[in-house]
DNA sequence: TCTAAAAACGATAATCATAATCGTTTCTAT
DNA sequence: ATAGAAACGATTATGATTATCGTTTTTAGA
């Protein structure tokens, strides 16, 4: 296995994730670290995110529009993607948690490292606005 | 809207998806149908699965190594992806239905489509492969 | 502190699954 | 039967992600 070396850039990549709640795109975390370190490289947010994602420090909930869309938090908690604004927000969703992978688990002689439940619709404020008339332009989920 | 003409080879494309509980990509699709009508092609497989999925009769259930995984049966059930060999396979995961959905919709005012739950881990042929010390080559999910 | 080997980087090119294009063929309402 | 629309095959384009490679940074050991 390789040795890992401290990384100041690496480091700002899970500082930026771990940040919002935005569940953003890798190339949202570059357009903000852009800003702070001007020579950054999209190439380095995806480099780091697929080792945080081997390591389980990160997580990629959905895709949406052809893009990855990622979690810093590792904790047991469920998502919801509007497929009208594209918006991803955590949502709690009573019985997925560690306990329904052991039961998958023993129900099928299958080794589970984790879930992944998402839920997909139009979110609370799409809704306001397609009651106001306002022009639908779906996402692609 | 767009009025819909009957197509043989459309046709083709979703009885070849729901006579198999592989849970295909869309190349495997085409190879398939390829056999059977040597002038197909693989738009045709990508242009009517995009279709269904906007029908809802056909969803895309996990990315295994940068493809889709398509699945025919709409009834609400779960899935297993195994990151060594890449076999997706139905689970029954309890609680994981439509009354979910129209929990979440009540709790957080959106308006819930569907969900899509997913298990990550190691199947038990590739557990049993793994002890008697085959080769793991891991696949990205 | 210095140094050399390994790791990480930036810039850029390659990959490849999927989507779009376009001229031709197939459907179907009339 | 026929014209207009829809679907097709073949092909090209797209674009997110990954790989490459020469340079820079990190770090273990002298």
């Amino acid at each position: 296995m390789k040795r890992l070396n401290f990384s100041k850039k690496r480091d700002a990549v899970l500082k930026v994730l771990c940040s919002t709640k935005t569940h953003p795109t890798a190339e949202w975390i570059y357009a903000q670290l852009k800003q702070e370190y001007p020579d950054f490289s999209l190439g380095t947010v995806y480099r780091n995110l697929a080792l945080f994602k081997k390591q389980g420090l990160v997580v990629a909930v959905a895709n949406v529009n052809g893009q990855e869309r990622y979690d810093g938090v590792t904790a047991s908690h469920s998502h919801f993607v509007c497929k009208r604004c594209g918006s991803v927000f955590d949502v709690e969703a009573p019985g997925a948690d560690f306990e329904l992978d052991s039961r998958i688990a023993r129900r099928y002689g299958c080794e589970v490292e984790r879930h992944n439940l998402c839920f997909y619709g139009t979110c609370s404020r799409c809704r306001q606005e397609e009651e106001s008339g306002e022009q639908t332009k779906n996402v692609s989920v």
